[in-house]
This record gives structure tokens, sequence and C-alpha cells, in this order.
DNA sequence: ATGGTTTTTACTGCGTC
DNA sequence: GACGCGGTAAAAACCAT
């Protein structure tokens, strides 16, 4: 994989700048003395030959505006390059050949020339879609980086959903499904697999993407990629929502050792993690006397209260029959 | 598409601060 | 009276078939 000459980004700027300043007529006189202007390009001035005010400054572009601390955020923020269009998978940034043989006088070439205009235009071709490629690559691990830290996960989950990415790109799972939807669907099952699920609607709230392609894509990557993703285990929510709850380690603890009972006595099938989790963290902070209303632990849960309710009898009931 | 299960929504009543 | 909590019925969402 070697550097695109390719710059991706537009030259918006440089045009506009370039309007605002319009090329110095070489007659202009000096608004001063009316002498004659010359430019010092040592200094990229424009002074006036008898007085010496400077009429204009800066006429170079002495670089960027903006500063890169590294190569890729240097290669991100480049400005040089064509302007580009979203008509095109590339944004018409790539060299196109044209299907006619004429040359750019109109003139038809000759047959060693058309052989070798057709082995170019084949070659093209071939670079351009694994230019494509990388692109879409570029822009798939930006929004993974944007989601995943937005919604605080950890380093080696984003590594994940590259790898995910990744394999679902070389697969080609990509057509007919977008960049966003499959990306998105990547964090979420890298998430679960790294133990620090995020539910579908966090994921959903993040995302550019509505949840049911969220969900379908999730399914068809999983399927297609034979990656295995077991069911969420609902104590992996509890540490979440008990720091975002502010809740004591004493409540935490209560909270799992009730999913672990609810999981022996076999309460927990069919129900969701989520919910059954949420329940608990509210279980643990009644038994050690903390102050959590259903309310609290429903919004930081994306539970509906209901669910808590019927889920936490459950639990202390389950507990109070093992102990019995 | 369908039917069974779970979750959510909306509403009501009770007790407490 | 607002708030937290509990319960219920009906609607919606979910899931396997």
């Amino acid at each position: 994989m070697t550097d695109s000459p390719i710059r991706t980004r537009s030259t918006e700027r440089r045009q506009t700048e370039r309007e605002e300043s319009p090329a110095r007529d070489e007659r202009e006189r000096c608004p001063e003395c009316e002498g004659r202007l010359v430019s010092d390009a040592e200094h990229a001035e424009t002074v006036c030959e008898d007085c010496g005010l400077v009429v204009d400054e800066q006429e170079i572009d002495r670089g960027p505006e903006w500063r890169a601390f590294d190569a890729a955020e240097k290669d991100q923020k480049s400005r040089v390059g064509a302007p580009t269009t979203n008509m095109m998978h590339d944004q018409g940034l790539s060299t196109n050949i044209g299907w006619q043989d004429k040359d750019a006088y109109g003139k038809s070439l000759s047959s060693r020339q058309r052989q070798k205009m057709q082995r170019l235009r084949t070659w093209n071709e071939r670079f351009r879609t694994r230019d494509s490629k990388e692109r879409n690559l570029k822009q798939a691990l930006g929004e993974i980086d944007r989601m995943a830290s937005a919604l605080g996960l950890p380093e080696n989950v984003r590594e994940t959903a590259s790898v995910i990415y990744r394999r679902a790109l070389e697969d080609d799972l990509l057509p007919g499904r977008s960049i966003e939807g499959v990306a998105t669907a990547s964090l979420y099952a890298a998430a679960r697999q790294a133990g620090t699920p995020r539910s579908l609607d966090e994921i959903t709230a993040v995302s550019r993407v509505e949840k049911d392609e969220i969900a379908r894509t999730y399914r068809y990557v999983i399927r297609e990629l034979g990656l295995e993703v077991k069911p969420a285990d609902p104590e992996s929510y509890v540490p979440r929502f008990a720091s975002d709850l502010e809740l004591s380690e004493e409540t935490e603890r209560r909270a799992r050792q009730l999913l672990k009972t609810a999981k022996d006595t076999g309460i927990h099938s069919g129900k969701s993690p989520v919910g059954l989790a949420a329940a608990a963290v509210y279980a643990g902070a009644l038994l050690t006397n903390e102050k959590v209303t259903q309310n609290d632990v429903s919004e930081v849960a994306s539970i509906s209260e209901v669910t808590i309710r019927n889920r936490y009898h459950e639990l202390l009931e389950a507990e109070e029959q093992t102990v019995a």
C-alpha cells in the first residue's frame, strides 16, 4: 500500500482567496504619490518606487494556514488537487481516459497508439478501483473513530471494528450497502466481542444510519464473515451503568450476584440483557440503601421503568429462593 | 406473513416529602 | 402538588417459523 499521489480535499479556500486578490495591473499607481509600483519578490510585497509605501503584502502563498502534527493528518488536510464532485465514486479526482481513439486535436490514432491507449485504460481502471477502495476505507475508519469516541469505547474496540470492516470490504460485502451502515455494524459487533457492548439504541444515537439498517447490516456481516458473537452478557453492562450513576462497589457487586443467581435459575433467557442489567443495578442499590430512582436507571440504560420493575422483582425473588 | 413473547407507552392510585 | 413507585391494559417491537 503506497501513498496515493492524489489528495482528497477540495480547493475551495485557494479559489476564494484568489478571487479576493485579483492580479495586479502593472500600470497601477501608488495611491499616495502616484509613483510607479514594483513588486519585491523577496519580501513578497508590492512597494512604491518613489515613496516606499507598501501597497500589498503577502502576495504569495507561504503555505498552509493549518498545522499538521503527523503524516496522516497532513494527508487529510492537504488542499491540493482538482475541484471535486460528489457525483463520481472517487469525487472525480482520478484520471479519465477518453474512449475515442482520437488525439487532442480529434485526429485518429495509429494502430500502435490505439493499442497503447487500450493498455493504459486497462491499468488506469485497475488503479482507480483500488484507489476507490482505499478512500472508502479511509472514510469508514474515520466514521468508526468518531462513533467510538462518542460512545467512549477504548482503542482496542476501534481496532477490532477496523479489522471487521476491512474483511467486509475484502469479501465484497459492500455493494448494496452504505459505508456508514457497514461501519456502524462493524463497531457494534466489535464492542460486543470486546465485552464492552453498547446497545443498539446507543449505537443508533451516534450513527447516521437508521436502527433497522444497522441491525440488518449487522446480521448480514456476522453471517457472511462467520463471526461468532455470543449474546451479550448482562453483567458486562453493570460496571458502566454503576459508574454512570455513581454507585458504590458494593452495589455493583450485589448487582453481579443477582445476575449470577438469575442465570442459575434460568429466568434470564429470552429477556433483554440490558433490561436485566438495569434491573440488577437498581436492585443492588436498593440492597445497599443507595438512592437511585428507577427513572435514573432507565435513563442511563435506555430501558423503560416498567421493564426495570418487572425484572428486579424476578431477580429478588430468585435470589431469595436460592438462599432458602 | 404469522403468532408468541417481550418491551414500551400511557394511565391510575397510593404514600411521602 | 410533585415525586417515586407499583400495577395494568393495550400497542409496538422483536423473533423464530
